[in-house]
DNA sequence: CTACTTGCAAAAAATTTGCTGCTAT
DNA sequence: ATAGCAGCAAATTTTTTGCAAGTAG
């Protein structure tokens, strides 16, 4: 089984590699459309997946799902609230051993910490009152 | 508003402290029907809310949602073959200071580390042949 | 009492699938 | 040529919601 280069599969690996957010499925496709306005959402999703199999951009979980251009590892932050994920330019030293103890072999990862981000504690605050 | 004490509350909480694995919602769902035969699976979803935002429990996001019963934070490793969820006994040290300095507000964390478990690595390489 | 909670069934939201025609190789 | 893809619409799966009746405080 061969993958083929399409056209619809290079405008998505070029648009992601661009990105500097990460968007929801329905984000991404509605993005992608302005280039390519015959493409179907399920597209999207089935080379999203495929690309992930493949080491070449990662899902974040969450519902909605949401998309990471960068295969590197790093770390993210996602806010409990809305949901947003952003790059975190923080220190973590993972022990790998203990990972692969476990029988694990360690897929391209990142990391992820929940929290609640600032516009969402002002909100809060806002309801309270 | 208050936050009442039912009987399906208790028994939720109750099984969620026992918990030696992360269930998705139907899987606990189901273990606890054992016991109240009556409930309906949106008190699960509910109160697992609930118990989220006064953080007794934790929700591991994916798709089903997985539950975490212990509150403390520590470490995840999940498959992203299967969405097994398993503790992972790692060193992990984790810059606070950064993360606030990005104005989140830390909620009770845990760290997420993707992986390939042995049973999925076995099957991969089953369907390869 | 009365405000919060439940269970049910129905709705909504997100993701996947079947199929038919198209296209890269 | 032909195996793999795309687009569409329909199906499935998961989660949420409206509402009337029940219950804790």
């Amino acid at each position: 089984m061969q993958y083929r280069i399409t056209k619809q599969r290079q405008l998505i690996l070029e648009e992601m590699r661009k990105l500097h957010f990460h968007p929801t499925a329905e984000e991404f496709y509605s993005l992608i459309k302005r280039k390519l306005p015959g493409m179907g959402l399920c597209t999207i999703y089935r080379n999203l997946e495929k690309f992930q199999e493949l080491g070449l951009i990662e899902k974040i979980q969450g519902v909605p799902i949401r998309f990471e251009g960068n295969p590197q590892p790093h770390n993210h932050i996602k806010c409990v609230k809305c949901g947003k994920v952003e790059d975190l330019p923080a220190r973590i030293t993972l022990d790998e051993k203990a990972i692969k103890a476990m029988g694990y072999q360690l897929h391209a990862y990142t990391v992820e910490i929940n929290g609640i981000c600032l516009p969402c504690q002002k909100n809060d605050k806002t309801k309270e009152e």
